[in-house]
DNA sequence: CGGAATCCTCTTCGATACTG
DNA sequence: CAGTATCGAAGAGGATTCCG
């Protein structure tokens, strides 16, 4: 094996920018690919599988999965855990070297949305990625977190036929793609109204007075969520 | 033409993710590809011209660089400008789109040090970059600006045997690869002690102290700069 | 000399098929 | 479920050539 400096390379050498002292060419290297960042992005939600990483990337075939996944993880950004018994299943989940990975690539989707045709969230994990991304927002990457204070369990949220969970934990939220069995909170919408939540463009006090949303146990909790989203 | 959306693809149609509603997706159809990002990284600290842009990147073939540039320009992400004669020279320079992308392309590049061998600085656009990368730093992406009274003119900073260009504006840094022909001032230091300063490693007031400076001209503005950077 | 286009080789990607 | 194997198509790298 040929190793130059920290960063893993295949044992046949893969194609490279060889500045092992720039940070943004080592960065690149490890994540300029086709398909790395949208695989992170993914893992942002949460553990997944390898089939779930499979049926969310449309268009990612199956070797270029296996060896993204391969090369992430020689290189300390993502690592397998093997379920115990009975799910016996392996999941890929990110390393916090990877989770710091979140506002850059919040950062990214915001810049990259005014190229975008505006229609929305039309899928679980980007209804989640979505929520995620204007909580963080321009200003909020990894700056001063609001209401600080504020601490919730994880709350399941119906959108149409899927849900997602999102839990607001001292100002920082995380979202899963998979809701846990026991939600503190459960707030039901439609995609519509849910995409306007998460523009902006309805305050979760409309929605509420409209009857837009249907809300069980801590609503409180919700309604902080919903209220850190412009 | 075939245009899907208001992204711009080639005639032969392009690789694309083809998520047309997803921020990310469709940045990186703008800026995912081999190079792009370190092209749009050379534009950052200013103008350049395609020999600059050629030179500044080694390992980049002209023929992609060609492409790249076409794709860019096409997307409103950089523009062709024609100098006035004598110096008749087309130049390509970002537009306000594609200087959004500052913060995003110092983050990327401070995330992926923590893999470089450590050793730095060695030409001066990597130079003035790394000040860049300094004074932005994580925490103040986009955030509130230190010390935003402080203005100066357009500094040179002498390295060795190259010159980079500083201005500190209302708390914005701007580092430029070509200096002006009339600085407010001028610091001359070799690349070691440059390094430690922007490294944090060394303080402005222990190198001047240590004469490990030589400075003209305005020195509380180049002071000013350099208490910025940790 | 600046700013490319062309040609050729090699690598990577994408789709499908197949295996423990 | 979690990958590996294979193969044609597209992209990248390098050298050379062309044009003003």
């Amino acid at each position: 094996m040929f190793l130059r400096g920290p960063l893993q390379l295949s044992p046949v050498a893969r194609r490279t920018y060889d500045l092992p002292d720039c940070g943004l060419a080592v960065a690149l290297d490890l994540l300029g690919e086709r398909w790395t960042l949208l695989i992170v992005r993914e893992l942002l939600l949460g553990p997944q599988r390898y089939t779930d990483l499979n049926d969310g990337l449309h268009g990612l075939s199956t070797n270029l999965l296996a060896e993204r996944l391969r090369h992430l993880e020689t290189n300390g950004i993502i690592h397998r855990t093997e379920l115990p018994p009975p799910a016996a299943s392996t999941v890929y989940e990110l390393t916090p070297i990877g989770e710091e990975l979140q506002p850059l690539i919040v950062q990214l989707a915001l810049w990259g949305e005014r190229f975008t045709d505006g229609r929305s969230v039309s899928e679980p994990r980007a209804a989640a990625f979505a929520m995620v991304a204007r909580h963080c927002g321009p200003d909020a990457v990894s700056a001063a977190a609001p209401a600080a204070d504020i601490r919730t369990g994880e709350c399941r949220i119906d959108i149409d036929d899927y849900s997602i969970a999102a839990q607001l934990d001292a100002g920082r939220l995380r979202a899963r793609a998979h809701p846990p069995a026991q939600p503190v909170a459960v707030v039901r919408t439609t995609g519509e109204v849910y995409r306007s939540l998460v523009n902006g463009q309805m305050s979760w006090a409309e929605a509420v007075a409209a009857h837009a949303v249907h809300v069980e146990g801590d609503i409180s909790q919700l309604g902080a969520l919903f209220g850190h989203l412009r």
